[in-house]
DNA sequence: CTGTTAGCGCGTTCAT
DNA sequence: ATGAACGCGCTAACAG
């Protein structure tokens, strides 16, 4: 598929002292006739290098495009100006918005972003932390992957004492910060909604058990219908990562259910379910009402046919972002804050504008 | 905002030898008696250890859940197994896409991925550039940024010999791989299904002129109406990267120019056509019909109002991927490969399933 | 204010 | 088959 050529242009040497290999402080030393640690020092601009050396140092640094060996500098002093972002996919629309939080916090401090996907597999998912178990990071921001039901994997994090906040996709039993939205008061309130206008037979497409907002929302979902008991029947359908397979099972149970409202668990889901209404017959929002989780975008090309619950998930990569980098600038020793939870607002739109 | 507890958890020493700290081959060495560089070669299976010795190290390692320290080892052997992908934005649902190619191949050839936004900043994007060239990257994977006209911030990069491979938005007067789909072909061939369909005047909504899939989608959309000459009017309607301008002035164009088709540079630039034609009161696609660059999700769901061009991203990230990963492969000395240019082909979909 | 020294953790020579 | 020693590039403690 690749077509080579081999046009090989030969710059001239330009700037640089010697050959073109990298620059280092070393030889901004020699050059100046200074020691290496007062290079160091001047480019730090500590306060105990005289003016007029710093000026030299930075103006030769400068010609020569001297730039600091990430490497070496992360190794000496331990730490790395690093996190790592782990996450189940990014195709995923939501995550995409998380992921410009992380990254608007992360360009303020200063810092780097190493990103992993696991693709809901939860055996990437430890490779992933082992390898980042070595230092690596200063910190990590995660979001579990669908098929994740144990933690062990995550122990060593938790033992080793590297900061770590996990965001949406939650662990209830490990200690640590979370940053998630209120799923459950929202699913309720959005279940309230759809009994409103006027389902009566609401199927809820689960996409995995394992997963905390999964659970939330179901929750959410089913006190919505006990609070007003028999006014709507329910029906719960496990679905999978697989679109497919969802896609199929979806076409039947419009078939042979006949639901008038779909509760999607994620975004996903509820895509999935508006090309099976349109594969079946059925046309959104009269025949069937759709509610889901989902981002600004995606809602707002679908409006009216889905009443969308829309996630801060910009906001929600900041808000994780942020708590982590107070982790990272309160350490002292080996402790830092646990049990950080924020429950961002949620913000509820659809054709007819409800608000939580 | 943050509500913070301090429930510290005070988990016993298991496994280690001393306190909590990272382990490393040193202690491992004296733990056995052996010297750091024996165990060294015995962690990287070197031949000249005998299977006993190995055999000892390597459990020792698994039982104290040894990590390698991925700095040391960069700053040693030069080279980071790390590579860069510098992008416009990631909100835009195209580089989603993309990244998740590139992270497809990355995790394939057990590398790692750093990623920088320039949010369509030059400025930005020097820094970025500027900061990688300090050796902390193996390669680099870019699209340029919407404003960026000048490319003199590149040539260091060109200069220092890192590898460097450029995606979707290309520089021409660079000379460095580059993968691309045919901008040209599909947008002429697009624009002249639109028409087909019956459109006379149709509007360019153009991103940014420094762009090179803009010129070279404005040059297939031109190409296309010279091919029919007389059979349809055009008009260049510059936009920028600020979306609330821009639905201001597609709201003004519709209404004072009344125009029977649109062709959207970008996805963006679409969906806020499709929302302007709403305002405007003008129904797609019987009014108005809007073309444009997209990916497959998006489209899906704007079907069959939108006559899309789908780019085919997670291709076209894991090209460019295979592309750098062969030029880090075959690297000697300072040479590699150049020129290299993938046309991927491309898919177009709309209501009438044309193909190119 | 500046220079000397000593590592950070790992890989690679050169000896044995 | 193993050990001793050195250095990647940089920072920091300790002199002077």
């Amino acid at each position: 598929m690749p077509k080579f050529g081999n046009l090989v242009s030969l710059h001239e040497a330009k700037n640089w002292s010697r050959n073109m290999s990298t620059v280092t402080i070393k030889m901004l030393a020699r050059e100046l006739n200074l020691a290496i640690s007062t290079v160091s020092r001047a480019l730090m601009d500590s306060y105990e290098i005289s003016p007029e050396t710093k000026q030299k140092v930075t103006a030769l640094a400068k010609q020569l495009n001297y730039q600091p060996n990430h490497y070496a500098s992360s190794l000496r002093k331990q730490r790395s100006k690093t996190i790592a972002v782990i996450i189940p996919e990014i195709s995923n629309n939501f995550f995409s918005h998380v992921i410009n939080g992380i990254e608007a916090i992360a360009q303020e401090k200063n810092y780097h972003v190493l990103i992993y996907f696991t693709h809901e597999n939860q055996q990437k998912e430890a490779e992933v932390i082992q390898h980042l178990l070595g230092g690596r990071v200063d910190g990590i921001l995660m979001s579990l992957a669908g098929t994740t039901s144990s933690t062990m994997h995550l122990q060593p994090i938790m033992e080793q004492g590297l900061p770590i906040v996990f965001f949406d996709r939650i662990s209830d039993t490990l200690n640590a910060p979370t940053v998630t939205t209120d799923d459950f008061e929202s699913a309720r309130h959005a279940t309230r909604h759809l009994m409103d206008v006027g389902c009566r037979k609401i199927a809820y497409l689960s996409i995995s058990p394992n997963l905390s907002i999964d659970c939330k929302r179901m929750h959410g979902f089913n006190q919505a219908l006990q609070d007003k008991p028999g006014m709507a029947h329910s029906m719960m359908i496990p679905c999978s990562t697989d679109t497919n397979q969802n896609f199929e099972r979806i076409c039947q149970v419009l078939r042979e259910e006949q639901p008038d409202g779909i509760f999607a668990s994620v975004e996903k889901l509820a895509i999935t379910s508006y090309h099976a209404c349109a594969a079946v017959g059925l046309s959104i929002p009269k025949d069937v009402k759709i509610l889901s989780f989902s981002n600004l975008e995606t809602a707002s090309l679908l409006n009216p046919s889905l009443t969308t619950i829309i996630q801060p998930a910009f906001d929600m990569g900041k808000s994780a972002a942020t708590v982590l980098f107070h982790m990272l600038e309160k350490r002292k020793g080996r402790q830092w804050e646990q049990n950080t939870v924020i429950k961002s607002n949620m913000i509820i739109r659809n054709s007819t504008q409800i608000a939580v």
